[in-house]
DNA sequence: TGAAATGTTGGGGCG
DNA sequence: ACGCCCCAACATTTC
């Protein structure tokens, strides 16, 4: 076997799960006549979930997460696709590290090629695995897939790259629409010619559930379709409302966004697909709604390169002078946040929006995260940890760099004396009350008046709605003004 | 991708 | 008619 002249290109998935418009595929097509494609459930990633205290479990004690039956559920629709070409997904449980290369030395594959990953743990990974298979003379090929522009391709006249959106969003756009098609030049015929043909007796099954120590699969719904089929389907659905993405976008009760950031997260979709369906034919035709959402997409382009270029930010804040900041360590106002029970209606539907669906709307997640921050005075860190171990569609660059902002710590942070309030962010956004009451059920009979803030109701409401504050709602945690006055005296002192 | 504090303006009530 | 006060509405500055 080791004396065979190696041949073939494998196809490590990772964060791109799909066949078309896949640019690790595109690559491998390129060079190569023959091609194999695998995924590992990577132990270096699922271990530390199967050891979290905060990770939700069933009645065996085993756990369940969404992402993994996303995962699971679109690596299924692969294998399936896969399998209408006479070939399978290959799909392991263990260490990339181990596994890859030994996949590599079995099927002896000549070059290995997969989508770039801009996160430090990703980018060491794979260093590891590249240099382990060279001293077997494989090539370790890696290719932009996930963004439009990686790395340090959009840069400052200095050479440096942004920590600032706005220029960096209008060098994007210029660079942009200077660009090419972004068609990929591929098809699914050409990659059925192409793809490896297994025999029946090859043993490559799908790790089951249970195998990787998690919870059966039906456990947790998931409102979200999987898969390629499922990003489709949603967005064509976006597509209905997008013009009236800007209107809508901000309205937690409304169902005004795309919600495909966990198919961009796991690639079920490519993003220059989307920017396509986007854009339309051209820069013209952009609406307000697709130029609002466009914007969204360069945000997340923002910051990948900020993670990349700026690794630090995922051990302590952008701006380093505010690692000095004296956060308030209490484990009790902490609980009330992550159950949402602090009191503060608008606060606590998010986290048990959050805490029940594993989604929460954008608007939510910069109202909690400065209430965590601003008015609960605890490190944005903590905060930063437990959305990554509950959002479906976490990402390490995005979520860091949400932390970051509302806790005014990062690039292009918002500025640390800008500080919501809740009751009048509350009042703005959700103003019936609609999306606190599909979260907070027990204040369904609460008017749209004191929905905001019930502790200010009059007894007698209290009384004909059912409340009892303090029992059957919890009194608020902290005063908002005061906490506001602290937390920018805090600040101060960290500044000089 | 704020909010609060402070300042300014202008209309209406009223002596 | 006029000045004065009140205060809402808007504008600016400050945090």
């Amino acid at each position: 076997m080791e004396n065979n002249v190696k041949s073939g290109s494998l196809v490590w998935l990772r964060r791109d799960l799909r066949l078309e418009d896949n640019k690790a595929i595109e690559k491998a097509l390129n060079i190569d006549n023959s091609i194999t494609l695998c995924f590992v459930f990577d132990k270096e990633i699922l271990n530390p979930l199967l050891s979290e205290p905060l990770a939700i479990r069933d009645s065996n004690n085993l756990l369940m997460d969404r992402r993994i039956s996303f995962i699971y559920h679109s690596l299924r629709e692969l294998d399936l696709q896969l399998k209408e070409m006479g070939s399978l997904l290959i799909v392991k449980y263990g260490f990339s590290s181990e596994i890859i290369p030994e996949l590599v030395k079995k099927l002896n594959i000549k070059n290995l090629v997969c989508s770039s990953d801009y996160e430090p743990s990703a980018i060491s990974r794979d260093l590891k695995i590249k240099n382990i298979i060279k001293e077997n003379g494989v090539n370790f090929i890696s290719v932009k897939d996930q963004c439009i522009f990686e790395k340090k391709e959009i840069l400052s006249k200095s050479n440096t790259p942004y920590t600032v959106f706005t220029p960096y969003k209008n060098s994007w756009m210029k660079k942009f629409f200077l660009m090419g098609s972004l068609d990929s030049n591929y098809k699914k015929k050409d990659l059925s010619q192409k793809i490896l043909q297994f025999t029946k007796n090859e043993n490559f099954l799908l790790p089951s559930f249970q195998e990787m120590g998690f919870s059966n699969e039906n456990s947790l719904p998931l409102e979200i379709k999987c898969g390629s089929s499922g990003a489709r389907f949603h967005l064509k659905k976006f597509l209905n409302i997008i013009n009236s993405y800007k209107l809508n976008r901000d309205f937690p009760a409304l169902s005004g966004t795309s919600h495909l950031s966990i198919h961009l997260r796991f690639g079920t979709i490519s993003i220059r697909m989307l920017i396509k369906e986007v854009l339309g034919k051209n820069q013209e035709t952009l609406t307000e709604g697709s130029e609002t959402w466009l914007s969204e997409l360069v945000w997340r382009e923002f910051y990948m390169q900020i993670l990349f270029n700026f690794p630090h930010v995922s051990k302590g804040c952008f701006k380093k002078h505010y690692d000095s900041i004296k956060w308030i360590s209490s484990d009790l106002l902490f609980e009330k946040w992550r159950q949402g029970s602090t009191g503060y209606p608008i606060i606590d539907a998010g986290m048990r929006q959050l805490n029940q669906t594993g989604f929460m709307h954008n608007r939510l997640r910069m109202l909690t995260a400065s209430f965590l921050t601003k008015d609960l005075g605890i490190d944005w860190q903590k905060g930063e940890k437990y959305f990554a171990l509950k959002l479906n569609d976490f990402d390490l660059s995005a979520n860091n760099g949400g932390w970051q902002w509302a806790a005014s710590t990062g690039c292009d942070a918002q500025p640390y004396f800008r500080i919501f309030n809740p009751i009048t962010q509350s009042k703005k956004f959700d103003p019936e009350g609609k999306y606190i009451k599909k979260f907070i059920p027990e204040l369904n009979n609460l008017s749209s008046k004191y929905i905001h803030t019930p502790w200010l109701a009059p007894n007698h409401i209290l009384k004909e709605a059912g409340i009892i504050i303090g029992l059957d709602y919890p009194n608020p945690s902290v005063e908002h003004s005061s906490a506001r006055v602290s937390t920018l005296k805090r600040y101060n002192e960290a500044k000089n």
